[in-house]
DNA sequence: CGTATGACGTGCA
DNA sequence: GTGCACGCCATAC
């Protein structure tokens, strides 16, 4: 687990129930704005439950994709009143 | 150390 | 509005 990666999850799992964060704002407040490529792949690697990885999404309003299938997450956000 | 990869972002056709 | 190409950063090999 490289702190970078650690910070990653510490931002996400701060994330708010019913509100989204996008990966460029993730990585910002992990220390690196310019390192959302590799939060979504820290993200992409990690399958910690413990974690609301997908209230993270990109910064286009497309929810991105999920490790447990991208449709599995616009129902989780959907179900949160994200997503209409 | 150098190359390849990926849940991205922005620009341009 | 949609699709493609290039650029960026951290990891894995």
């Amino acid at each position: 687990m490289t702190p970078f990666a650690k910070t990653v999850y510490e931002v996400v799992r701060k994330i708010p129930k019913g509100q989204t964060r996008t990966y460029k704002q993730v990585a910002s407040a992990a220390g690196r704005p310019g390192a959302y490529r590799a939060v979504g792949n820290i993200l992409n690697k990690n399958f910690d439950p413990a974690i609301p990885c997908h209230r993270v999404i990109r910064s286009d309003g497309s929810t991105g994709g999920y490790n447990r299938g991208a449709t599995k997450k616009k129902e989780r956000l959907r179900k949160e009143g994200v997503l209409s």
